[in-house]
RNA sequence: GCGCCCGUAGCUCAGUGGAUAGAGCGUUCGGCUCCGAACCGAAAGGUCGCAAGUUCAAUUCUUGCCGGGCGUACCA
C-alpha cells in the first residue's frame, strides 16, 4: 500500500469515526505532516475543528478518534499530543518490507485524456535568453510532472512567424544589410557565430534604426503587410529568416533536455483560415461586436467587465483592428480553439525534423499534409499555457473568450501557467558591457530587452557552466577521457542551470546573479547530483547481489528490523524512509498546484538529508547483518526516489563527477 | 486611477490558520588513515513592512496604509 493510499484510508477512518461517535459530517479532512519524526509520520488536527462544533475538549475527541485508527495494521500507534493534535505513526516495519521495491512512478496511461502543454514560443527572430529559458525548464518540467502522475502529454511549440519581431529582423536584411534572399542563403552558409546570435545584434542595430528616426518604422508596417499576404519575396525570406531560428533556438533547448511534438505556426492560423472560423463564432454566440462610435470606433471588440476604463484605455479588448488585422489575442483565441478541439478545422502538416534518438517533431504548413503516417494533434481536454505573468491581461481574454463560445467547456480548461520575469542585476548587466544610467544602478533589477539586446544567451550560459564543470571534473578525475568528461560536465551544467530555474517559486521574479547561476555548492542541482553519484557509488562497492539480499534479510527478519526501529536510532533511519516515501505526493502535489519549485526543494531535502544518514552511518562496514541490510534498503530507495525525483526536473545523474 | 504580484535572518529565497518560523550564501569555529569533503557538524543572525479586524489560535485570512514590481496598446 502506497503512502497515498494510506492516507486516504486513514483520512476516510477519521471521517467515518466522526459521523458515527459524533453525528458530524466533514468535508475535508486535512493532514499535515509533524515537525518531527519522534511527533509521528501523520497528524490530523481535525480535533481543533470538533471542539468548536461540538463545544468539547479537543483531546477528548482526539482520543476518540484515536482507536479507530488504531485498529489499522498499517498504523504501528496512534498519540494524542499538544493541545489536541492525533499524530499517527506507521508501523515502520511492515512499511519497509512491503514496499522496499517499490516503483515510484505510475506509467503513462495511453487511454487517459491528452492534456496539452505549451510552452518555449520564442519569436523567431534571434538567439534564446535565460528568460526563454526559464519559460521551457518550467514548462518542460510540468510536462514531465504531469507524465509522472500517469498522464498522456502533448508539448506544443507555437511559431510567431509572421509577428512583429520577425518583421524588424528581416527589415534588418532587407534595408539595412541590402541582402536578398540568395545573398541570405549565402550568409548563412559563411557565418562564423550561430545565425540567432547574427539576429539577435541585427534586431539591435535595428531597434536603433527605429529610434533614430520614427519614418522608419514605415518599413515595419510594409514588411508586415507582406508577411500577412503569405507570398512573394519578402514572405520566403522572412520564412528562411524565421526557420532558420527555429532550427537554431530547438537545438538550444535540445541541450536542456527540451523537446516538442508540434511546432504550430501563425501563418497558418491565417492561410487556413481558422481566424476567420473562430470570427463567425464569436459573431454567432454575440461574443464580439464591431464597435460604431468612440476611441475604438472601427473595431470588433470583447467586452471585458473586469478592467475598468478611464481616460486612456477602454476596458474593452480588441480583436480586429479598424483596418480589418487581426490582434494577436484573437488568433490566439482560434489557435486555443484548436488545441482544446472545438474549432471543427485542423492543420496541414510536414515533418520538422527528427531527433537523434528517432522521437520526431512536425511542424504546420498551408500545403498538403505529407503522406504517410502523421500523428493525431490539437483536441486536449485540459490546456496549460505557460506564458509569464505580463500576459495575464490577454490570456485571460482568450479565457474567457473560450469558455463564452463554448460554456460546456468552460474556463478551467484552459490554464494560464503564469510565471514572474527573469530580470538581471544591476552587476550582471555591467558584467554584460551595458552602461548603466545612475538611476538604473539603483533599480533592484533591469529588465531584459530583446530589442536592446540586453540578456545572458542561454548557449553562452550553458558554454560557461559546461567550462566550468569540466574544470571540476577534471581536477577529480584525471584518469577519465575527454569524451566522458565532456558528458559529465553537460550534465553538471544542465543540472545547475535547471535547478537553478526551479527553485524559485513561479511569483519570484528571478534576479540573474552569474555568480549565484554558475554556482556548484550548496541548495543547487549539483548538490543533488553529487549526493546521487554518491549513493551509486555505495552499490557499486557493495558485493554481487547485495542489495537482492538485503531485502530478503529485512523482509525475513521482521523482529529484528523491528528492534532496529525501536533503538535509539529508530527515528533518524525512519525519517530518512518517510521522506524518500513522500516523492510520490510531492509530484501530485507540484501538479496539482502547477508549481515545480515544491519539486526542487523535496528534491534538495531529500538529498540534505542522505548526506546526514551517510555521514552517521558505515552502510558497508556494518557488521549487524540485519542492521547492514536496513541501512542498505533505505539507501536504495534514497537513491532511487532521488533519481526520479531528478528525472522529472529534467536533471540526470552522471557516473561520476 | 484600476487589476495582479511581492515585502520573512546581513544577502537570495522557502514556508504555514495551530507544536520551537526554515534553507542556501556570507561570517566564526570544528571535522577527510574512515562507503566520494561538489560533503558534514556547531555558533551567531528574526518586532515575518506598519496598523486595525475576524478567530480558542494570525507571519498565514480580511480591510486600510507604507514601500517595490508588472500589467492596464488598433505590441505580443
Amino acid at each position: 500500500m502506497s503512502i497515498l493510499d494510506l492516507q486516504q484510508t486513514l483520512r476516510e477512518k477519521v471521517r467515518q469515526t466522526a459521523l458515527e461517535k459524533f453525528n458530524v459530517e466533514l468535508e475535508q479532512v486535512t493532514t499535515e505532516v509533524p515537525p518531527k519524526t519522534e511527533l509521528g509520520d501523520l497528524a490530523f488536527p481535525i480535533a481543533f475543528e470538533l471542539a468548536k462544533r461540538l463545544k468539547q475538549n479537543p483531546r477528548n475527541i482526539a482520543e476518540t478518534l484515536k482507536s479507530a485508527l488504531e485498529s489499522f495494521d498499517f498504523v504501528g500507534k496512534v498519540e494524542v499530543a499538544g493541545a489536541g493534535y492525533l499524530n499517527v505513526f506507521y508501523n515502520r516495519t511492515k512499511f519497509l518490507t512491503e514496499n522496499a521495491d517499490k516503483d515510484f512512478f505510475k506509467t503513462s496511461d495511453e487511454n487517459s485524456p491528452k492534456v496539452c502543454v505549451e510552452h518555449t514560443s520564442v519569436n523567431p527572430n534571434k538567439a534564446a535568453h535565460i528568460g526563454h529559458v526559464r519559460n521551457s525548464v518550467i514548462g518542460d518540467t510540468f510536462v514531465r510532472i504531469l507524465k509522472a502522475n500517469g498522464k498522456r502529454v502533448e508539448i506544443q511549440n507555437y511559431i510567431d512567424n509572421t509577428g512583429v519581431q520577425v518583421a524588424d529582423v528581416v527589415v534588418g536584411f532587407v534595408h539595412l544589410r541590402k541582402l536578398n534572399l540568395a545573398q541570405i542563403k549565402e550568409l548563412v552558409e559563411n557565418l562564423e557565430v550561430p545565425f540567432d546570435y547574427y539576429c539577435w545584434d541585427l534586431y539591435t542595430e535595428v531597434g536603433k534604426f527605429y529610434a533614430k528616426n520614427e519614418e522608419n518604422k514605415k518599413l515595419r508596417a510594409e514588411v508586415l503587410h507582406e508577411l500577412e499576404k503569405g507570398e512573394g519575396e519578402i514572405y520566403e525570406l522572412a520564412d528562411f529568416v524565421a526557420t532558420r531560428n527555429v532550427e537554431c533556438i530547438l537545438r538550444t533547448m535540445e541541450r536542456f533536455d527540451i523537446r516538442y511534438d508540434l511546432l504550430p505556426r501563425e501563418s497558418e492560423i491565417l492561410h487556413l483560415h481558422f481566424w476567420q472560423k473562430a470570427f463567425e463564432l464569436m459573431k454567432e454566440r454575440g461574443v464580439i461586436h464591431l464597435e460604431t462610435e468612440g476611441k475604438n470606433a472601427g473595431c470588433w471588440v470583447m467586452p471585458f467587465d473586469s478592467h475598468t476604463a478611464n481616460e486612456e484605455h477602454e476596458a474593452d479588448k480588441i480583436l480586429v483592428r479598424s483596418n480589418g488585422t487581426v490582434t494577436y489575442t484573437g488568433k490566439d483565441i482560434a489557435y486555443q480553439m484548436w488545441k482544446l478541439g472545438l474549432l471543427g478545422l485542423d492543420f496541414n502538416y510536414k515533418l520538422f525534423q527528427t531527433y537523434a534518438d528517432g522521437k520526431q517533431v512536425w511542424i504546420t504548413t498551408a500545403e498538403k499534409s505529407e503522406a504517410g503516417y502523421i500523428p493525431e494533434f490539437g483536441g486536449s481536454e485540459t490546456v496549460y499555457n505557460v506564458i509569464d505573468t505580463r500576459q495575464s491581461y490577454p490570456q485571460e481574454v482568450v479565457k474567457k473568450g473560450v469558455a463564452t463560445i463554448f460554456p460546456e467547456k468552460g474556463e478551467a480548461a484552459s490554464v494560464h501557467l503564469n510565471y514572474e520575469m527573469v530580470a538581471l542585476s544591476p552587476a550582471a548587466a555591467e558584467e554584460l558591457g551595458f552602461q548603466l544610467s545612475d538611476e538604473d544602478k539603483k533599480r533592484l533589477f533591469i529588465e531584459m530587452s530583446g530589442r536592446k539586446g540586453l540578456g545572458v544567451k542561454a548557449d553562452d550560459l550553458i558554454d560557461r557552466l559546461e567550462a566550468n564543470a569540466f574544470n571540476e571534473v577534471e581536477a577529480r578525475h584525471k584518469e577519465i577521457s575527454d569524451d566522458e568528461k565532456n558528458l559529465i560536465a553537460h550534465q553538471i551544467a544542465v543540472g545547475a542551470l535547471r535547478y537553478f530555474l526551479l527553485k524559485f517559486t513561479k511569483n519570484t521574479v528571478v534576479v540573474f546573479d552569474f555568480k549565484e547561476a554558475l554556482s556548484f555548492d550548496g541548495e543547487t542541482g549539483v548538490y543533488c547530483q553529487y549526493t546521487a553519484v554518491r549513493t551509486n557509488s555505495i552499490f557499486r562497492k557493495l558485493e554481487e547481489n547485495g542489495l537482492a539480499t538485503a531485502i530478503k534479510t529485512v523482509s525475513d527478519n521482521p523482529n529484528d528490523v523491528a528492534e532496529i526501529f525501536d533503538s535509539g536510532i529508530g527515528n533518524d533511519i525512519w525519517s530518512m524512509v518517510a521522506l524518500a516515501f513522500r516523492l510520490e505526493e510531492t509530484i501530485l502535489q507540484a501538479a496539482l498546484t502547477t508549481e515545480p519549485a515544491i519539486l526542487a526543494k523535496y528534491n534538495f531535502n531529500l538529498a540534505k538529508a542522505f548526506n546526514l544518514f551517510y555521514h552517521n552511518h558505515k552502510i558497508i562496514s556494518e557488521e549487524n547483518a540485519v542492521k547492514r541490510a536496513v541501512l542498505i534498503v533505505i539507501a536504495d530507495l534514497t537513491r532511487r526516489a532521488l533519481t526520479a525525483g531528478l528525472q522529472t526536473m529534467g536533471i540526470e545523474v552522471p557516473e561520476r563527477m
